[in-house]
RNA sequence: GCCGCUAUCGUCUAGAGGCCCAGGACGUGGCGUUCUCAACGCUGAAACCCGGGUUCGAAUCCCGGUAGCGGCACCA
């Protein structure tokens, strides 16, 4: 709350944070961190968390990516309070752009965009820092004025773009919540920059570091927590804020999320969209749980978090300054954690959609299903994964003869094995087809026949069970197939042996 | 090139001048359990970017290097 009484003189504010992602791709998630930091910090403090979409990039803007990120933001459990889209407000910002203008800060600019293409080669040449000081900044509004209305009435359309008239030499200064202290000199901030463009005759089309100030103090923002990447933009929003005279925002910026070679997390290492995530099987609790390790941590030893929980601990002065890599592995044993912690009839409800991707039903034997679910959960990472670690029990599973030797065996030990196995398990009741049962009449059967090496007669059974080099315990697994597919899949074991 | 941000094990991090010859977690090595795998328990290796200051004392404060990253649109 302390945060707020500077800006708001003393005033007991709402908490409203806003979260601007623009439709311009796939929800990724960097963004879902950032909206996860958002949402937190308005949450920790009884405020609210604010959605809005910034939609105004008439190229790239795409309805599917606005849908992406509402169902990424939803699937995650971030629900917000107040939801806005840019495109809806354009009326809006038409009275703070002249407001601008008439105060003299604001002009339109004419150049082409050939002569600033040029004009940037050029200074970068010089190893200047680019900047437009435009020209146009000293032409009267009246001229300024009649040189737009010719060009309206010659072409139909503006010829000209809003710039904001940056000042000389000024300390551009704000407190980051997370960095502290931040200044730019207004020199370096590239020049004259853009306001709004030019869009139907008559109409200009607000650009984001003014939408967004506007919207800011429309929807009375009280923090603005966004990437790294908009630290730069902060003193341009500032510079129109001061001119505005609008009350400034808290800001804090958060670190980037990195690939593991440290460069900007994207498309090229690899799924990075929060949706990816839901497919391959990830749980939205680990994402949250572990996005919000990334970059933050609550000082302690702790590391698991629900939302619950960090709503209770989320403290933004402790977000990490530098940017953290995103690392997988860890990412998959704490999925492996969630898993293990679900309630195994949460759990099947949250496979199941899985499964019917891989076209494993298990008729209507929701017990069967159950069963083998249960069995996996220890060692399962993802969701996703259950279809081809489970094949076995829906089919007999096809593989190598090879793979039922163990070490040193030969293909006719692996038979002789493999019929001692069927001989003794044809001998037990099926109503008896239990893991005790199985297993002490199969290790009995590996003394009579002197066999020290247990794996002599349990690796050829379980991998003529499976079909897989890695899995659960044969009597656990037999325990669920029963004696009928137990017995099928030991004959096709032996078929695959003799006819080789 | 210019501006800005950052710097502790491979990775995420604890650390707010003495509690630190640096703690936890993932990963990794070993052991136990074990037909295989997983889970679990125990255990090992593994880091303060470099150089100067300040101080009785620096991972921690200051300065300078270096490196990494971000930004420099009529995108957001």
């Amino acid at each position: 709350m302390s945060f707020l009484k500077s800006f708001f003189g003393g005033k007991q504010e709402e908490i409203r944070t806003r979260f601007a992602p623009s439709p311009t791709g796939l929800f990724h998630i960097g963004g879902a961190r950032t909206a996860l930091f958002n949402f937190l910090f308005a949450k920790v403090n009884g405020g609210k968390f604010i959605l809005r979409i910034e939609d105004t990039d008439l190229e790239r803007s795409r309805p599917e990516y606005e849908k992406d990120i509402l169902e990424s933001i939803k699937w995650l459990g971030l629900n917000w309070d107040e939801f806005y889209r840019q495109s809806e407000r354009l009326n809006l910002y038409n009275g703070y752009l002249n407001k601008l203008i008439d105060d003299g800060k604001a002009f339109y600019c004419f150049h082409s965009k050939e002569f600033l293409d040029k004009e940037y080669k050029e200074q970068v040449a010089a190893k200047k820092n680019p900047a437009h000081i435009c020209e146009f900044r000293k032409l009267p509004r009246k001229d300024a004025e009649r040189r737009l209305n010719k060009a309206v009435s010659n072409s139909g359309q503006e010829n000209a773009i809003i710039r904001f008239k940056i000042p000389f030499d000024e300390e551009i200064c704000f407190d980051d919540l997370i960095r502290g202290k931040v200044c730019f000199n207004s020199n370096t901030l590239g020049g004259d920059f853009s306001l709004a463009k030019a869009a139907s005759a008559g109409n200009f089309l607000p650009l984001y570091n003014f939408a967004v100030v506007v919207d800011d103090y429309l929807m009375k923002i009280s923090h603005v927590i966004r990437g790294e990447e908009h630290i730069s933009n902060t003193p341009k929003q500032i510079l129109i804020q001061k001119n505005l005279d609008l009350p400034m925002p808290e800001y804090a910026h958060l670190p980037l999320i990195l690939a593991p070679d440290r460069s900007k997390l994207s498309k090229r290492h690899g799924a990075t969209s929060v949706m990816d995530y839901r497919e391959m099987g990830y749980l939205p609790e680990t994402l949250i749980n572990f996005l919000a390790l990334l970059g933050w941590n609550a000082g302690a030893n702790e590391e698991f978090f629900s939302l619950k929980g960090l709503i209770k601990k989320f403290d933004l002065t402790k977000v990490q300054k530098s940017g953290a890599v995103f690392n997988i592995e860890k990412l998959d044993w704490l999925n492996g954690h969630y898993i293990r912690n679900l309630s195994l009839d949460e759990l099947v409800k949250r496979i199941n959609p899985f499964l019917e991707r891989d076209g494993l039903r298990a008729g209507d034997d929701i017990e069967y299903l159950k069963k083998i679910i249960a069995l996996e959960q220890p060692r399962l990472k993802k969701l996703g994964e259950m279809g081809e670690r489970t094949v076995y029990f829906f089919k007999i599973p096809s593989y190598k003869p090879e793979l039922l030797i163990w070490r040193d065996m030969l293909f006719k030990d692996a038979i002789a094995s493999l019929k001692i196995s069927r001989e003794s398990l044809l001998k037990i009741n099926e109503l008896d087809f239990n893991r005790e049962n199985l297993e002490s009449s199969l290790l009995k059967e590996a003394e009579r026949a002197k066999n020290k090496d247990k794996g002599r007669l349990l690796w050829p059974l379980r991998t003529a069970l499976t079909g897989l080099e890695a899995s659960p315990g044969p009597f656990e697994i037999m325990e669920i197939l029963g004696k009928k597919r137990t017995i099928e899949r030991i004959e096709a074991a032996l078929k695959k042996l003799n006819a080789i």
